[in-house]
DNA sequence: GACAGCCTACTATATCCATAGTAGTATTAC
DNA sequence: GTAATACTACTATGGATATAGTAGGCTGTC
């Protein structure tokens, strides 16, 4: 799935399709259940139940209508989703700068001596096949 | 300031305070012409006006009104206002989890050798300093 | 086969966001 | 000092977002 066919999540709908991308699939009150509780308040079974209908009409959620209650599965990726999360906020708050983002993560982000280690790790796996590749991004 | 005393600022306004922070300061009509043109539509001066009002209003802007047309300065720093956003998503699409963001975007953005280069050292910088620290975040 | 409880479809609402128009005031140019 | 222009204050609008209620249908149990 292409950027461009993604369809578009709001921030309430992640938290949905959190949930479903750890149970695999499920009905309105499995996810009910699954949900943190943000701050204390739970959700209303019927706002979880929109929400899950709305990501189904946007195709980001499959329908088994078979059974009762119906069962819905993403029928996207999670790393597609947050990768395409990743693109837009990039975008817009550092004009597409990944440097400059990565930079104030790396100076700012609560990150453990085994985090930096696992993350020098991926730098360097990414410059030797980058050079194997003869530069091409 | 503080992330709590920080005000919000929406995806519109802060392209108004990218085009403040470049400019130190700025009228209405300046931020205006600094904005880039999102694809090839200006806004509206009184719509950037409008907003460069809200953003006053809630304290991210200060208004000298001695001047005709007033200025308007930044009372908050790129800095702090990029690295709330940062958190804020950060929160809210990773669930804080700063090493797998980072590790997205080692592993995916459009990151030069230089990039990487400039990453590494930051992480090498990180580090020492922490080890110094005795391992304090 | 009737009742209780769960479930869905449809509808509602309040808030925020992005954008902009109108009317009236200040300023400038002549 | 009057006309033209620029600027501000106030108001408006449409769409998105987040949340939830109501009414009616399905299901399973006695």
């Amino acid at each position: 799935m292409t950027d461009e066919s993604m369809p578009h999540i709001t921030a309430a709908e992640l938290r949905i399709m959190k949930a479903l991308w750890k149970l695999g699939s499920g009905t309105v009150r499995q996810v009910l259940e699954e949900l943190p509780a943000k701050g204390g308040e739970k959700l209303a079974y019927t706002t979880v139940m929109t929400m899950m209908k709305q990501l189904a009409d946007r195709g980001a959620l499959d329908v088994d209508r078979q059974r009762q209650p119906f069962i819905y599965t993403p029928t996207v990726e999670q790393d597609q989703v947050l990768g395409s999360r990743v693109s837009h906020f990039l975008q817009s708050v550092f004009d597409g700068q990944a440097e400059a983002l990565v930079s104030h993560l790396v100076e700012q982000a609560d990150l453990s001596p085994q985090d930096l280690r696992r993350i020098k790790d991926k730098i360097r796996k990414r410059a030797e096949a980058e050079k194997r590749e003869g530069g091409n991004s």
